[in-house]
DNA sequence: TTCACTGCAAATCATTTGCAAGGCC
DNA sequence: GGCCTTGCAAATGATTTGCAGTGAA
């Protein structure tokens, strides 16, 4: 039994060829792709691959706890498969987005903590590589 | 000339009676609507309101810096006409959006402040109407 | 007259749904 | 056998686009 299947499995997730190679590509991609990203990725090692299954694939992983839904992209629903807490950056001229570590549990109002699940810090600017290109 | 006229054009937006409509509403409605709801609200007051105009109208109003783009739903984008710096919150049974009096940028990495432009602060949990009703 | 603004209809496109077929326990 | 999973095709629905009419400076 390989890793990414004890990963599924810790999350409640049964195993499936589509299923790890869902993760594995989240685990071993992290450019916080979109739905589309992924499949286009997968369709050469699984053919018969469908997009719907990838949308469940994913929709199933966020529900389970074991990826992210990341929405700093107005266009598409990204996804990651680092799942402890961290904030976003995305570079709003390559698009690029990069992880900053960070909890942003730290930033709650504490009276105001216990009613909280989930948290997400989004920030926008321009990367250090397109600011280099563009002075 | 009125006190909305006033305050689009102090962000270069020349006001309409459109526009002036839909910031009056997102100004005395803080409620985060989407912007099917505000198209909805007033098309009585405006029957020949298109949808169309109320997305352009909404486009430039953020382009400017005159309301804010929160992308806390999935679902639909939504609009806020409040653009001091504050942090979302969403409760997954109602769905009602509350305003967080906090300012993101306190949260930013030091060295990293620079580069940055916007920053979102979303959280998502259950807020205290729907808490009690569910105990 | 010119150019910005508006609004209708059609197009786009990400995501979801219905459903039938296949596969696993 | 029965339930879970997959995948195709069609539907959905928010947002955008093309374009022509209107209006203001």
């Amino acid at each position: 039994m390989d890793t990414t299947s004890q990963y599924l499995s810790g999350y409640g997730i049964r195993p499936s060829v589509q299923r790890i190679a869902i993760m594995r590509y989240l685990k071993s991609n992290r450019t916080h792709p979109t739905a589309d990203e992924i499949f286009e990725a997968l369709r050469m090692q699984i053919p018969t691959l469908s997009k719907t299954t990838v949308y469940n694939t994913l929709k199933l992983f966020v529900e389970q706890g074991a990826a992210i839904y990341i929405g700093i992209d107005e266009k598409n629903a990204r996804f990651d498969g680092y799942v402890e807490p961290h904030a976003h950056f995305r570079c709003k001229i390559c698009g690029k987005i990069i992880d900053l570590e960070m909890n942003m549990e730290d930033f709650l109002p504490r009276d105001f903590r216990g009613q909280i699940d989930e948290s997400y810090f989004y920030i926008k600017g321009i990367c250090e590589d397109c600011n280099r290109k563009n002075n």
